[in-house]
DNA sequence: GAGATTTTCGACTGATGGGTCTAATTCACA
DNA sequence: TGTGAATTAGACCCATCAGTCGAAAATCTC
């Protein structure tokens, strides 16, 4: 009983923790952000913040699970969905965009600090992002046999190029300006999917 | 005479201990490179690194410098090019995507090692970014005030995208693949300009 | 309100890394 | 082969930083 109250607590300041340390290493970087400056931004001291958690590098790691969750969830649900392939892309690409202009601080540090991981981590997140593309290659080659429309080059570098343009947009999504994340998302996809829609 | 020599053979070498600090940046990232790392690379002492460089910033600023020379070249041979839009932008986009994919590492640290940066430099590498785009857009706005094309976004978004696509090229181009990266950037280029072909 | 538990933190440690100093070595040229 | 400049590097300095320790506050429980 009391137990539980105290380990909702304790999860959710750690909670606060990650989110700072999101916050201050999309700003500066992994490398360069000390976990004094996390401290800090909660209003902490240093020695505090090992209450929470246990290294630096645990943070980082834990990132990028929580991301890493994410993109398996996201493959399932795309694998799974009953539809044509032309309107499961469409669906796709829109919710990464979305999902990408919502997390932008995460996804920078997801992006960016690859390097950074244990070598466990880096395999994983090599096998996760392999199984995404392999879905997405499998929604083409779908679309494609069914005679739903043709593409003018390899299905490896259609999907890279889609991905390419909806990962990049953390880096200029503008969450005050005029368009939400899920409208951004579906007119991005009208325009990287009009190439399927004539030959 | 004799200066001359020397001055050849010390820009040669600095030339090359910049290769092996992009080399060793864009493995480990700037901050996580310790000079060492890069005199180790070029089989010298850390010290002597010192003899063609003044510090461990003015190496990132110069690699910045090198590709923002590139940026503004580019953009004045876009600006100046007497075409149709949409071939000036297919031509752009091949262009960018050839560029990126022959400098993947150096590029690599232009994107990720911002924060790095000094302010001055910062600024600078956002006024030509900005000039950059504004070109982009320009022409954009030409085609489609020329009725050559129409767009179903912001010309903002548009150009958004298709620089997202062809700059995340240099986390996947595979330099011994089949496709040079001319060849990438013509079938790139065709993919991304295909929602101007048809409303 | 005593006693246990949780949370906080100041002070410390060991390691790393940017940059310097000084001196040895190599090189170009006469 | 001698001389001065160019090149190299070992040892060192100082700042920063991840992580620890012990103890003081704050909080909770009964």
């Amino acid at each position: 009983m009391v137990d539980q109250r105290v380990a909702l607590r304790q999860e959710a300041r750690r909670r606060e923790v990650m989110a700072a340390a999101v916050a201050v290493f999309s700003e500066r970087g992994y490398r360069a952000t000390s976990m004094s400056d996390i401290a800090e931004r909660l209003g902490m001291g240093k020695a505090s913040l090992y209450h929470y958690v246990t290294s630096k590098e645990e943070i980082l790691v834990d990132l990028y699970e929580e991301v890493l969750r994410e993109n398996v969830i996201a493959a399932r649900r795309i694998a799974s969905a009953e539809q044509t392939a032309l309107d499961a892309l469409a669906e796709l690409i829109a919710d990464r965009v979305a999902y990408t202009c919502r997390n932008r601080e995460l996804l920078r540090v997801f992006f960016e600090e690859e390097a950074e991981l244990p070598a466990r981590q880096q395999s994983r997140l090599i096998s996760v992002r392999h199984e995404y593309e392999q879905t997405l290659l499998e929604m083409v080659a779908r679309g494609e046999a069914a005679g739903e429309f043709q593409l003018t080059t390899t299905p490896q570098i259609f999907v890279n190029t889609v991905l390419g343009a909806a990962n990049w947009t953390y880096k200029w999504f503008q969450p005050r300006g005029p368009l939400s994340p899920e409208e951004l998302g579906s007119q991005m996809a009208a325009i990287l999917l009009a190439t399927l829609r004539n030959p």
